[in-house]
DNA sequence: GTTAGCACTCAACTCATTTGATTGCTAACG
DNA sequence: CGTTAGCAATCAAATGAGTTGAGTGCTAAC
């Protein structure tokens, strides 16, 4: 990226800045005339047209058809973003501490961001829960609520809770499964599941005793419901209605495209996945700041056409991390959406839950 | 209803029918002269022009201008409904049964049949959790996962579990909470929300002994959490994006309003408390079916308009009761939607869960 | 390197016209 | 008296010619 640096002296980067600005509020090709008097820059048209051929010719912007003015290519909106990452590493962000500190139930602060999100933005946002595999286990609990069958509770940091009934392989009474569940605990409470070792199976499997069938079908549901957790992640979204703002996406097959992603959750799972996957060094301009954005069909999105997606990574402590987003039309607010998920990203790091306080 | 039967000689019933089933078809005005050719009368689009006209006046059609076709009302959509419906109860459900009886989660089960509705009609489908003040509680169980904090776990009919963690009032150990475990599931085993007389609760407070306050606070849990769970039930939706298949929902308003209200449940609920409180007997029209058509503002969907709404309410035995229903245009195919409808309905009442099978 | 000037382009808008589906009415028919 | 053919009247929607206006590219002069 540095290379580029040059490709652009400092007046075709004040144009290009003032027409993709000037875009972003409009949505209508931007013409000469228009930068000429907006830019600050005591240009004619002529000049700026001039400035505009090259810029065209460059790949940062593109004429809809002969007689138009000009629109910024995904390799604009790509400049213009990372320009706006700079300059904000260098002001650091002043978090305004706007919200809740103290919640109890993890659902409802992801709820209440996403809705915030959403309605500060006015873009479709969504919000996962934490990484059930990086997460911690508070506590884990057996109990036989009918003759042959299992109950277990998992709870996890941040009061999470996972359970599922189990068909007993030995026959289980009310005294063993309390035993069962006080030697599970011993060792693995605290743990996340990327920190069971195999040492820890086996010390388990050797103190099950008569118990051992039950232990492994308890043992493979924990590692089974916390690996499907992982690619099958709770997610809030909040906002879909938003979509219809945008002209550019409200025709019918887009639309119906993003409505359907937003309802049936496994793609976004997907989309929450390959974000997770790809690390923050990558390719979307991420630098310090922690946010990603993905510019049409850039990386994760490029299913959503014509649209971009700004994420960040949370990480509420002990492992919890999630991830934060807002999808929204390529001609979006960037700068806007990156500062108020950078100071949602802030709220959740520091979050701290009531229950943690003992 | 009873009276006005004689209000439409047969000729009048044959047209009108003629001209919503048309008009279910097309979604555009109807003329005499598609009639004409139709109905299978053979007679002129004259003679059916006059008979359109008293049509008018009676208010089953309307003309949306002068020199258009005719479209029905919701006078006429109610008129065919319901004569569908005294056809259908001749000819009996002859319910294939195409679908899993065995399902152990009741989760995978609603998904499973919204998802199919959804698909199989082309309309924007939903299904209610099954009500938690009527369902039985199989099993109650106390835990102490970390000082202080009780977890509180609820296992109602169906396997659905509801949990919390509360703050003790009193200190508690593990072996108290055991003991106090044993105590109420002798109580509440088996019953329902609605069951539990102030007998009960007198019977279990006095056993409680230095435990008063955390069984309060553990019943009061159970009864908000159930009591919560009736006016907030779990619902799945699916096939919102079959709303941009009509035009007549998809123009920007209405849509945008019907997506916001599949995407924040409440409305939904809403709307499925109020299609719950209506009884069978009531005015959509339900006759022995079991099925309740609501048709532009009747009821529950005056919100939604130019909105239809189909129901059905289902139960799985044990007084699991919930709410099957699809969404569509006013213009749409009630008989495929209701026979859809009540064969879904035939299948859940009918579904048994494995885990009762002992 | 910058600018004024001008011919050219083309989507979008306007407005009159045409088209075609459909009605209501009337007079004739059986 | 119900039915029908015929016809003028209506009106939304499609068509198309003409206008507008934003914007460009090019050239010649500053």
């Amino acid at each position: 990226m540095e290379i580029m640096v040059n490709e652009l002296d400092e007046r075709k980067v004040v144009i290009l800045k003032a027409i993709i600005k000037n875009y972003l509020e409009t949505g209508e090709p931007v013409g000469s005339r228009t930068i000429s008097k907006l830019s600050g820059l005591n240009l004619s048209s002529a000049t700026i047209r001039n400035e505009m051929s090259d810029l065209v010719e460059m790949g940062y912007i593109v004429q809809p058809h002969t007689s138009a003015g000009r629109v910024p290519t995904d390799k604009g909106y790509r400049f213009y973003v990372d320009s706006i990452i700079q300059e904000n590493d260098r002001r650091m962000s002043e978090a305004t501490s706007l919200m809740v500190q103290r919640v109890d139930k993890l659902e409802m602060l992801l709820k209440q961001m996403v809705r915030f999100l959403a309605s500060d933005t006015n873009y479709a946002a969504l919000i996962s829960g934490p990484s059930t595999s990086t997460t911690k286990m508070k506590y884990l609990q057996l109990s036989v609520p009918a003759p042959g069958q299992i109950l277990m509770i998992l709870v996890l940091e941040g009061n999470v809770i996972k359970n599922e009934v189990l068909e007993a392989i030995e026959e289980i009474d009310y005294d063993t499964a309390m035993q069962v569940t006080v030697m599970l605990n011993n060792h693995l409470s605290g743990l996340s599941l990327r920190e069971i070792t195999p040492k820890i199976i086996t010390d388990i499997m050797v103190q099950a005793g008569k118990q051992q069938g039950n232990v492994k079908l308890v043992l493979d549901a924990v590692t089974e419901l916390l690996e499907h957790g992982e690619t099958n992640r709770d997610i809030f979204t909040s906002g879909a209605k938003n979509i219809f703002r945008y002209p550019e996406l409200s025709d019918v097959d887009k639309a119906a495209d993003l409505i359907s992603a937003f309802e049936e959750k496994d793609r976004l799972n997907e989309l929450v996945n390959e974000v997770t996957s790809l690390t923050v060094a990558d390719g979307a301009g991420a630098s310090g700041s922690g946010i990603q954005v993905y510019i049409g069909g850039e990386g994760p999105v490029k299913n959503l056409r014509d649209c971009s997606l700004i994420t960040a990574h949370y990480e509420l402590g002990d492992g919890m991390k999630g991830v934060i987003g807002v999808i929204g039309p390529k001609r979006m607010d960037y700068e806007k959406v990156m500062q108020t998920l950078q100071n949602m990203k802030d709220q959740l790091d520091n979050a701290r839950f009531t229950a943690d306080d003992n």
